[in-house]
DNA sequence: CGAAAACTTGACCAAGCGGTCAAAAGTCAG
DNA sequence: CTGACTTTTGACCGCTTGGTCAAGTTTTCG
């Protein structure tokens, strides 16, 4: 089981238009289902009660179990990657960080069990992604830690290794999704507060830009 | 199923020398086996193979298999916050936080299975430890943050929210070892090399560092 | 309309797994 | 040594779960 993130539709095989809305159904309740107890936690009968669907029917969209999950992290990688993508090299170094440590924390606080259930797959090896993130994903990282890297050469950054920079980045924005019962559990009733999103995204913004901003 | 971190031998029934063995040998490979495939994930006949066991053997000193699991987290988790336990209000804030981070660092380094167990644990709703976070970690957290509140007052720390600081903390230096088959797809062999986790706690300490220092 | 294709489902199977049990083997105090 | 005990094990049970299948229903399209 391994992704190689294709753009699905191979030879000819036409899909119609049931397939396309009850994929969508299933990769949506499945996302839900395999982030709140993982691949070997989940069952098939979890996701198809979820989506409203006979396990029999869901097997008829998707062979096996590992079908599903592959696909579900198919789709989710490419958005989940996009704020990195965006970093402009041309832009100004701290304005294009905070822009991209902000869009991390937005996504983290709307889509949680995106970031769960990467946290998971990663957390348990990767089985299903380790190729994935030896090629494409090291590339991307590669090609940004070096735009940073340039950064801090002609000065305009604290002198800082991007890629450790980049995996605290990664570290602190996907906390409150991913150990979001421990924060609750310590914060309590504040966590669903207005304003609660903002304030961590402020917390966090503030003690990276400072540790990189030059003085 | 629930931990209350109780200091086990209830009642009178005394643990021979066999079973105090035995437990040990369960309890190791339990923390291999459960940090690897989660609570789901692992079966009883994993860890009995493991500890060169029978599986009925097994059950005998542990009924259940959540019994095992909860022992295991019961084991490790004071083992794990006793450096916050330890950071000391009346030491100078840069330097006891220093530390701090330094301890955290070098336990994720050496014991990343007991810090992959707690982020399953906790990645997926922290059913068995609920109770725990929110009222005796919930304690130490409260009362440590307090210590880094008034540290901020008093003008010895840069202005930041002590509770995030400490989950920006915890972020970091759980991040090595959670996510470690990400790093090393990204950086490769130079993880194995010596001096890797000192480069990582370089990197981890000076970013927050410089971001509570006063200036 | 009508038939081919696409879709849906109840019933079912085999493997995996948590847990039991009764009986055998080992330990140890008196 | 012996008998009470602790420890160990092979065989077994029932439930869960991934996956199949044949037969039925609905959709599509000429």
């Amino acid at each position: 089981m391994d992704v190689t993130v294709n753009t699905r539709k191979d030879a000819g095989d036409k899909t119609t238009r049931i397939q396309e809305i009850n994929r969508r159904i299933i990769l949506e309740a499945a996302l839900d289902v395999f982030s709140a107890y993982g691949f070997r936690g989940s069952t098939i009968d979890q996701i198809s009660e979820k989506s409203g669907m006979s396990k029999p029917n869901l097997l008829y969209y998707f062979k096996r179990k590992q079908d599903i999950y592959v696909a579900v992290l198919e789709e989710t990688l490419e958005e989940w990657l996009q704020p990195l993508h965006d970093l402009n090299p041309d832009g100004d170094p701290v304005e294009e960080l905070r822009r991209y440590i902000s869009r991390k924390i937005d996504m983290s606080s709307k889509r949680p069990e995106a970031s769960r259930l990467f946290a998971n797959e990663i957390l348990h090896g990767a089985p299903a992604i380790k190729s994935f993130l030896s090629t494409s994903l090291k590339k991307l990282v590669d090609e940004k830690a070096a735009v940073i890297r340039q950064w801090v050469s002609e000065g305009r950054l604290a002198p800082i290794d991007p890629y450790h920079l980049i995996f605290m980045i990664w570290a602190t924005t996907q906390h409150y999704a991913d150990f979001d019962v421990q924060v609750r559990a310590i914060l309590g009733a504040q966590v669903d507060r207005a304003g609660f999103a903002e304030q961590s995204a402020q917390a966090v913004l503030s003690l990276i830009l400072n540790g990189i901003k030059v003085r």
